[in-house]
DNA sequence: CTAGGGTTAG
C-alpha cells in the first residue's frame, strides 16, 4: 500500500459488506506503513476479533515508530503469542538500539527458530559486541537449529568490524560446506570481510568467482581497493563495473573519489565527481564533497578547494563539518594557517567539543612559532572542558587479539614492536615529501588486553 | 489472503 492509495484502501474498506480479520490485520499494517499510528491503534482497539497476527502487526509497527514502551505493554497484554510474537519484540528492540532488552527477550522465549538467532546476531553486530555475537553464534550451531544466508551474512559482517581473518576464513569454509556461498548476499559479505581483515587478494578472488555481481558487489570490490589506498585498481574495477548493466549509487561514488583523493588522482577526481552529478543524476552528499575537497587539498590546491567550496554554496548547502574537517587536514599539511584557521573555527562552532580541531589548530600554530596563539587554544579547550579521547587500535594475530591504547606501555613486547615501529616510519619517511623531522618522539603504545 | 530477519564508505 502507497501512500497515496491508504485513502483509497479506507474508502474500500468502509464500503465492504463484510470484513474479516484478514481484511482488518491488512487495514492496520497499512496505516503503520503510512504513518497513521493513531488510526491504527483505533482500528486494532475497534476490531471485533483479534488474532495472532493482529497483534504481531500492532507491536511490530509501534517498534518501528520507537513506541517501544506500549509495544512492551500489547506483548505483556498477550495470551498466546508465537515465535513470530517474541521475534517481533527482539527485533524491534535491536532496531531501536536496545540490545539488552533483545537478549532478555531472547533469553526468556520457549521455542527459538532461526530468525530469533538471527536476530540476536546481528542486533550485537550492529550494536558493538560483535563478540557476544560470535558466542551466540557457536551457541547456535550446538543447537538443532543450522544457520542460514542471513546468519552468515552478520557473522561476516562481525568478521569484518572485529577484524578477524581467522573467523571470517573458518565461516567462509562453513559456506562452502552448506553450499550458501553461492548466494549473493553472503558473497558481498565475504568481500567486505576479506578487504576490511586487509586480504585484497581473496577479496578479489570471492569477486571473480560470483556469476552475478549487483551494485553491493561492486561497491564492496571498490570500497575496499580504495580503502587499502589502491586507488587505480579502485577505478579500474569501477571501469569494468561501466560496462555491465549494473548502476552505480551514492557510495559507488564515495568509494571512487575516496580512491582518486588516496592515490593523488585530481583530474579522475574532477571528472568522475562531474561524471555522477550531471551523467548519473546523483545528489552529491557530505561524503562526496568531503572527498573532494579532500582530494584538491592533499594535492595542496587549497585556493581551488576553497572555490569548490562556493560551488557547494551554489547548490544551497551549508558547508558541513566534515568537509570543513578534510580543509583543515590539507591545511595541517601544507601549513596554511589562514585557511586551516578558518576550516577550524568553522568546524568548533558546530562541534565545540570536537578535541582534534583544538589540537590541530595548537599544533599549527606551534609549528609556525605562534606559540602564544597555541597556548589560546589550549586555554579554550581546558575553559570549555574538552578532553582528548585515548587513541585505540587492536590487531588479531595468531588467533589472538591485541588491544593498544595510546599512553601506557605494558605490552610484553612493547620494546620489540616500538623498535619495528621505528623502522617502518624510518622507511615512510623517505617516501613522503617531508622529511619526518616531526617524530623523534618515542611512539606511545600499550597493551590493554587479548580476546580469544 | 495478513505478522518477524538488510549485505556496501567514512
Amino acid at each position: 500500500m502507497k501512500n497515496a492509495c491508504i485513502v483509497e484502501a479506507e474508502n474500500l474498506f468502509d464500503k465492504m459488506p463484510q470484513r474479516n480479520t484478514v481484511t482488518w490485520n491488512t487495514m492496520i499494517r497499512g496505516y503503520f506503513q503510512n504513518g497513521f499510528f493513531d488510526k491504527a491503534m483505533c482500528s486494532f482497539n475497534q476490531m471485533p476479533e483479534r488474532d495472532n497476527f493482529s497483534y504481531n502487526t500492532v507491536i511490530a509497527g509501534l517498534m518501528q515508530c520507537g513506541d517501544v514502551n506500549n509495544a512492551r505493554e500489547v506483548f505483556d497484554g498477550m495470551v498466546d503469542r508465537s515465535v513470530v510474537t517474541w521475534n517481533s519484540m527482539i527485533s524491534g528492540y535491536v532496531r531501536n538500539g536496545l540490545i539488552d532488552e533483545a537478549i532478555r527477550v531472547f533469553d526468556n522465549m520457549p521455542i527459538r527458530d532461526v530468525v530469533s538467532w538471527n536476530l540476536v546476531i546481528f542486533g550485537l553486530g550492529e550494536n558493538d559486541c560483535g563478540e557476544d555475537g560470535i558466542k551466540f553464534f557457536i551457541r547456535m550451531k550446538e543447537s538443532d537449529l543450522f544457520p542460514d544466508q542471513s546468519t552468515f551474512t552478520s557473522v561476516f559482517t562481525i568478521c569484518s568490524v572485529l577484524p578477524s581473518l581467522d573467523l571470517g576464513k573458518q565461516t567462509h569454509a562453513q559456506t562452502i560446506k552448506t553450499g550458501l556461498n553461492c548466494l549473493i548476499a553472503v558473497s558481498n559479505a565475504m568481500i567486505t570481510m576479506y578487504a576490511r581483515c586487509g586480504n585484497m587478494q581473496s577479496a578479489l578472488q570471492e569477486f571473480s568467482s560470483m556469476p552475478i555481481h549487483d551494485v553491493i558487489s561492486w561497491n564492496s570490490i571498490i570500497c575496499g581497493f580504495a580503502h587499502h589506498g589502491e586507488g587505480k585498481k579502485a577505478l579500474e574495477m569501477f571501469e569494468r563495473m561501466r560496462l555491465t548493466d549494473v548502476k552505480p549509487n551514492d557510495i559507488t561514488f564515495v568509494g571512487v573519489l575516496s580512491a582518486c583523493s588516496h592515490a593523488g588522482l585530481v583530474d579522475q577526481g574532477r571528472y568522475y565527481f562531474d561524471y555522477m552529478k550531471n551523467k548519473c543524476f546523483l545528489q552529491p552528499t557530505s561524503e562526496h564533497y568531503t572527498c573532494v575537497v579532500d582530494l584538491l587539498g592533499r594535492f595542496g590546491l587549497i585556493d581551488e578547494a576553497m572555490s569548490f567550496l562556493d560551488q557547494i554554496r551554489a547548490d544551497g548547502v551549508e558547508i558541513p563539518p566534515s568537509v570543513w574537517g578534510a580543509l583543515l587536514g590539507a591545511c595541517r599539511i601544507h601549513k596554511n594557517i589562514k585557511v586551516g584557521e578558518i576550516a577550524g573555527e568553522s568546524i568548533l562552532e558546530v562541534e565545540p567539543s570536537n578535541s582534534g580541531v583544538y589540537l590541530i589548530l595548537a599544533e599549527m600554530f606551534l609549528s609556525s612559532g605562534r606559540k602564544e596563539d597555541a597556548e589560546k587554544i589550549w586555554a579554550r579547550m581546558k575553559g570549555n572542558g574538552i578532553k582528548k579521547q585515548p587513541g585505540c587500535s587492536w590487531i588479531e594475530i595468531n588467533n589472538s587479539g591485541h588491544v593498544f591504547l595510546s599512553g601506557d606501555r605494558s605490552h610484553t613486547e612493547f620494546r620489540r614492536i616500538c623498535f619495528l615501529l621505528n623502522l617502518l616510519s624510518a622507511e615512510m619517511g623517505t617516501k613522503i615529501l617531508k622529511p619526518s623531522n616531526a617524530t623523534s618522539e618515542e611512539i606511545r603504545i600499550s597493551f590493554v588486553g587479548c580476546y580469544e
